[in-house]
DNA sequence: TGGATGTGCAACCCCAGAATTGCACGTCCA
DNA sequence: TGGACGTGCAATTCTGGGGTTGCACATCCA
């Protein structure tokens, strides 16, 4: 975590490259599928170490993908959706945005070919 | 550019991993600022060399997000909504999924809760 | 034709980050 | 209380990818 509260939705780009790895995307996938889990539990499912997989969880808790609490001696993770819903929006704003300046210069190519025929 | 025929959607991952680099973004948004580019002059405006930028295009081209075609001696590139759009419906999907299964964990804890009070 | 301009290819440097190992510290419970 | 279990921290290794340089090749145009 960086020095932002807990709670805010962190940058696209930090969310960006915490997705970019597959091995991320796959303790999202068993974080989301078993509601919560600690770092051992989860290293127990991967083909990596659990120091591993604490790291990685690091990076998704500083892009706002998760979240661990204390409970007695272990640390619970769970996924939270705020993050990824709010980077989805960007992408897709971003895609209407290329679109909207795609038609702009079709167009302004058609109205110049009618010029000079 | 993989095997895949042009125009394909590629893969979430080539996307994601495409969007983790902010010098790829920055060429993107270039590119959609003007229409149309070529590497030289890419290059021109960023600080980076024209081959670094030409490496970068051709991870871009890989993931779908631009295409690029010769005309005469310089090769123009341009940005492509396609791979952008549903990489962003297949998070959108993912963080309603995850709200799904956040809402149902929690529903089974508020039985079990009531179970025993 | 020859110079200027734009690409393509190959070798190389460098470092962030993914992963490991080893050990110390806190917590539960029989 | 002591052992088992889970976590935290530090030092280390090593590969991939971002970046550069240098040169060869293709294309335009005066």
């Amino acid at each position: 975590m960086t020095d932002e509260r807990r709670g805010d939705v962190a940058s696209v780009d930090s969310v960006l490259v915490a997705l970019a790895d597959p091995t991320r995307r796959q303790l999202l996938d068993l974080l989301a599928a078993q509601g919560e889990a600690t770092a051992t539990t989860l290293a127990e499912q991967l083909p990596v170490t659990r120091q591993a997989v604490v790291k990685h969880l690091a990076v998704l808790d500083a892009a706002g993908l998760v979240s661990g609490g204390r409970v007695g001696r272990e640390v619970r993770y769970a996924v939270r959706p705020a993050a990824l819903d709010a980077t989805a929006r960007w992408m897709a704003g971003l895609a209407a945005d290329w679109d909207r300046r795609l038609a702009n210069i079709k167009r302004i190519a058609e109205a110049a070919e009618r010029d000079t025929p």
